[in-house]
RNA sequence: GCGCCCGUAGCUCAGGUGGAUAGAGCGUCGGACUUCGAAUCCGCAGGCCGCAGGUUCGAAUCCUGCCGGGCGUACCA
């Protein structure tokens, strides 16, 4: 069913079309519905004539009263209409039309705010694909929570959503991965060696030397490094990617596809691409390295993607993967970053738009950094350096419902301050124990309920009942319950997940406030039937909205 | 230097396509449990929305220029 806002607006539009002059108009003015802040200006104001008075050289408040008495509102959606101020036309909704929004939730809570339409666009949504030299560090869990509930929701619009990671398994940094174990190996086994700079330095190598000495022994100890550097690094590479998966796991984030870079290189075709380039004119050279004229589709510079000694740059192998993930019928690539990449935005983009593609067929989500803290207190962060603090380590501590939320509660390119000790409290300071205690409250009324013998089944309830809500609170909810599933379109439509977080907050708040000021298990049969129905629509939505956040809906804490 | 992102309450942050009196959490202070879960609720205080112009009926939101912060600016990966 549309929305009530959907449903006013086509009202509206129709109405806007029998307004003198307006169809002489150019380009139609889109008809947009407010909430306003103020109750006693309606449930939604529309700006509609003041937006056209200007084009129509007329008064604003002639032009509202007569759209508003245009308005044929077959349904009885309206209880009223007001013109306000210079020409707000404000909308006041019939009660019913909000009771109605609890059947449509209880009759499929699981599909509620989700949208089945004819087409399933093939989506990718690409991210944390980490290098595999280290685990996972916070920072990588942020962008993990974020291309994960991306992908739900996408999905939740009706997207047939493949979820990838890509693994940069190319080129020499596993070379320095390999010898960076081979030296901890030395060391371990008692050699008097020292461990060169420009290495992974993570306490994690000597644990894993530790592993491949209990594994292989020590019969590597007369090796010249040239000869057995193959062995470590395919040990060192293998155990960590792992170590990266078992973490992602225990973080509740799954893929569909690994992509392996290295691959990409033995099959060609990253040579092949810049062929294909180079047949569509977009690859030329310049002292002695071949270059893509990435400028043509509005990058700053034109980018190398053979350096003159050979070798073919990193960049080369994305354009390569870019290209075959559109061979494999993808209409639509989202890829999430970090921020600190937003340098290759335009060139990736213009590579797209090379191969023939739209520019708008790939998106790419820029993740802004983390920065941990101790009880208000920076932690130092540095991979090279060894010393951080990895996203295990984090979920561990303060688990993953938590970790998740907090990742999810701010805008994806605004930095994020992550405290440990406040993320781990059991208290107000912590958001996602509030939202779970207020499905957990609301699952034990249930189970009062069941306890003092309560009939109880909503197919059972009519209009009738459901017009006995009529407390102020109770509106309040109803009509934010009619608002998720345009949150959730907003999700998708700006690539931000964060307003789940924010509408939860929202939603938890006045029922926590309702729940305070009137009791559900009343006196009145009718009435506590009603309130079920409500509390049973309010539960729903709140776990609905946490599976979409890959956070647990508990029945108790 | 150039490019991208960001400056909103003491702190951490929300504020689609411009709307009516700028919001939340935390923190401070003060209240509310004989009841369906007090991990909750209610209230007080707290703001030149970085600065200065511009656009218009109307700007936290759009434009320009400053100031301040983060990141990036490789024939690295």
């Amino acid at each position: 069913m549309a929305t009530v806002r959907n449903r006013l607006k086509s009202m509206l539009a129709r109405s806007a079309q029998s307004i003198a002059g307006y169809r002489d108009l150019e380009t139609e003015v889109t008809i947009e519905l407010d909430i306003p802040r103020n109750a006693g200006h309606g449930d939604y104001a529309s700006n509609f004539a003041l937006a056209v008075s200007k084009r129509l050289k007329r008064n604003p408040r002639e032009i509202a009263s007569e759209i508003v008495a245009g308005l044929g509102d077959s349904e009885g959606l309206l209880e009223k209409v007001e013109i306000a101020g210079p020409g707000f036309i404000n909308l006041f909704v019939c009660p019913s039309a909000w009771q109605e929004i609890i059947r449509e939730i209880l009759v499929d809570p699981r599909e509620y705010g989700r949208l089945k339409g004819a087409e399933h666009p093939m989506v990718q949504v690409e991210f944390v694909s980490a290098n595999p030299t280290g685990p996972l560090h916070i920072g990588h869990g942020r962008g993990a929570a974020i291309g994960d509930v991306l992908a739900n929701l996408m999905e939740a619009r009706g997207c047939t959503v493949q979820r990838e990671y890509y693994i940069n398994d190319a080129g020499n940094q596993m070379d320095t991965l390999g010898r960076s174990l081979y030296y901890r190996y030395m060391q371990e086994i008692g050699e008097n060696i020292e461990f060169p700079d420009n290495h992974y330095r993570g306490d994690y190598l000597r644990e894993l030397a530790r592993e491949f000495i209990a594994d292989r022994g020590e019969s590597f100890r007369a090796s010249p490094l040239t000869e057995c550097l193959p062995v470590f690094t395919e040990y060192a590479g293998r155990r960590i990617f792992e170590g990266i998966k078992e973490d992602l796991d225990v973080f509740g984030v799954r893929f569909d596809t690994w992509f392996s870079e290295r691959e990409l290189h033995d099959r060609g075709l990253v040579a092949q691409t810049i062929e294909y380039l180079r047949d569509r004119g977009f690859i030329y050279e310049h002292e002695g390295a071949l270059w893509f004229r990435s400028t043509t589709f509005g990058d700053e510079k034109d980018r190398v993607v053979v350096r003159a000694n050979g070798v073919t740059t990193y960049f080369a192998a994305d354009l390569a993967y870019h290209r075959n993930k559109f061979e494999r019928g993808l209409q639509s690539v989202i890829d999430i970053w970090g921020a600190d990449h937003h340098g290759y935005v335009n060139r990736m983009v213009a590579g797209v738009e090379a191969m023939g593609e739209s520019r708008d067929a790939v998106r790419i989500v820029l993740v802004q950094l983390v920065n941990l803290l101790r009880g208000g207190q920076p932690v130092a962060m540095s991979t090279r350096g060894g010393e951080f603090v990895t996203l295990r380590e984090v979920v561990d501590e303060v688990g993953k419902d938590a970790t998740r939320f907090i990742f999810l509660t701010r805008r994806t390119d605004s930095p994020l301050d992550f405290d440990l000790e406040v993320a781990k409290a059991r208290s107000n300071d912590n958001p996602v124990f509030y939202v779970q205690y207020a499905h957990a409250r609301l699952c034990s009324i249930f189970e009062v309920a069941r306890e003092r013998g309560l009939e109880f089944d909503w197919r059972a309830t009519t209009p009738e009942t459901l017009g006995l809500l009529q407390v102020r609170q109770e509106f309040e909810l109803m009509k934010l319950l009619g608002q998720y599933p345009e949150v959730v379109g907003e999700c998708v439509r700006s690539l931000e997940p964060h307003y789940i977080p924010y509408y939860l907050h929202q939603l938890v708040s006045l029922f926590h406030g309702y729940y305070h000021d009137n009791r559900i298990l009343g006196e009145d049969a009718e009435l506590t039937k009603a309130r079920l129905c409500l509390a049973l629509a309010i539960k729903e939505v709140i776990a609905n909205a946490l599976s979409l956040l890959g956070v647990t809906a508990p029945e108790k804490m």
